[in-house]
DNA sequence: CTCATCTCCGTACGCCGTACCGAGTAAGAA
DNA sequence: TTCTTACTCGGTACGGCGTACGGAGATGAG
């Protein structure tokens, strides 16, 4: 791109995509071989994606760096750029790795057991795996296990009737509203599991606002809704619930039924 | 928390929470009156959240940092710790703030074209202030115009006859599937406007790797799909449709209707 | 034995948020 | 008027980050 054009240049597919395509590579290809004629490697890939994945897991995307990544692993924070090409890509690597995780289509079930299956199962990859919810990508990467994942989701909406863009659609209904609910769930949950008692904190200022801030006169529908209970319910009876609704929805839509 | 208990301490509200009551002060409290005894403010609290809007929606979040902030307005960095306790402040600010923007409600119409109506003063804060996207926050900030958004959708729910539970999952449902969409469409367009002919690049190492990775026989359903054009379909279109639909599937399950 | 190739990684650069503290200003108190 | 007090401003500095660069040392191919 900021390159001139060079005509007639060594091989044309060393350009801007490059980087690119070692993502691509790191992501689908199996093994890079044994490498001859330097000395061992001291890691595999693997070992750096799941050293990013401990770190994740057990503290925050915001902790994990490079330097923390090398650390854990006993080797100069440098090194990992042998196996990995920067911290995006290797946080690309950590999704589709997690991803793998998922089981795989339960056969035998409804195309409705099906899909709840699909949810359920991700559901608890997300309680696994919380900085999931924290990277906020508009599009997870292009991994074998995320498009295995998607697959399956897709397979079971095909199998309801569902074609073309309906079965995006509908797909994009079912994640949105998952990763919306997991969001609201989990992070909470996970956020006082890390920072020790920060729900207690949160709750006292909570009710400072609601004493000092809250004008019932200006958000009538809010104090109503509170005051019927809106707010009090379990969020994941909430999501069963909306799911259900959802598919409900969906069932009654099909040319067929 | 972290304090022994010191029975008749000082005042019992400068404890933990005093930095939660800073921020609250902040978002809720119209001004904080002209300062006696020192030198006049060169700024006002308003001046730095306005900076922070126009560099995040030039450029992005991750550009916002508080020594460019401080050099927009011709101060030096440490300056801005005057007017906001940090930076997380700052953007739990400009979140309040840019929601000032939506519109209230349209009054006179029906509980449907008033969501709509909603909705669509959303997607076009969102258009404005991409940077909203970005930031994953399970909730948003508790200021008060952030409520008065909700305070109008909440109404429009209320008004079709939901009750408690049900309008906050109604409205959960309605606001994570535009966040979705969104995120899809706004994104990717933002980000071309940002980086150029990013598409471009982008396209080509998709196109690459759909010819060099994309397995047929492992992914049936997402290659039939892709025959059908089901992922050629504008976003925006199916976004519209979406929320008919689920306005379509809400009004049917309307205990009256 | 030589040398090309590979891994490992120390150093360094330019960022970041922000703690600390001194300098300077201006209003109220004496 | 002068002193005191409260306030803003911001330079310096610390510890962190991602990573470019290039050298040291290991290893198999010729």
């Amino acid at each position: 791109m900021t390159d001139p054009a060079h005509p007639d240049g060594p091989s044309a597919d060393e350009l801007g995509t490059e980087q690119g395509r070692r993502i691509l590579r790191l992501l689908w290809e199996p093994a890079p071989a044994a490498p001859s004629r330097g000395p061992k490697p001291k890691l595999t890939l693997e070992d750096v994606v799941d050293a990013g994945v401990a770190i994740a897991d057990a503290d925050a995307l915001a902790q994990l760096s490079m330097r923390r990544v090398a650390a854990r692993l006993g080797v100069g924070a440098m090194s990992l750029y042998t196996y990995v090409p920067g911290r995006d890509e290797l946080l690309e690597l950590m999704v589709n790795r997690v991803h793998a995780e998922l089981g795989p289509s339960a056969g035998g079930l409804s195309w409705r057991a099906e899909v709840e299956h699909q949810v359920g199962e991700r559901w608890r990859m997300y309680e696994r795996h919380p900085w999931l919810l924290d990277l906020n990508t508009a599009r997870l990467p292009v991994g074998p296990h995320v498009l295995d994942a998607d697959e399956a989701l897709y397979a079971a909406l095909q199998r309801a009737g569902l074609r073309g863009t309906d079965v995006v659609s509908s797909s994009n209904l079912i994640l949105w509203q998952l990763l919306g609910a997991a969001r609201s769930q989990i992070t909470d949950s996970d956020q006082a599991r890390r920072t020790g008692t920060s729900a207690e904190a949160y709750w006292e200022s909570r009710a400072s606002f609601w004493s000092t801030y809250f004008d019932e006169g200006r958000y009538p529908t809010m104090a109503a809704v509170w005051e019927a209970g809106g707010f009090d319910d379990d969020q994941a009876y909430a999501f069963d619930r909306l799911l259900a609704r959802l598919l409900d929805a969906l069932e009654a839509s099909l040319p067929d039924a």
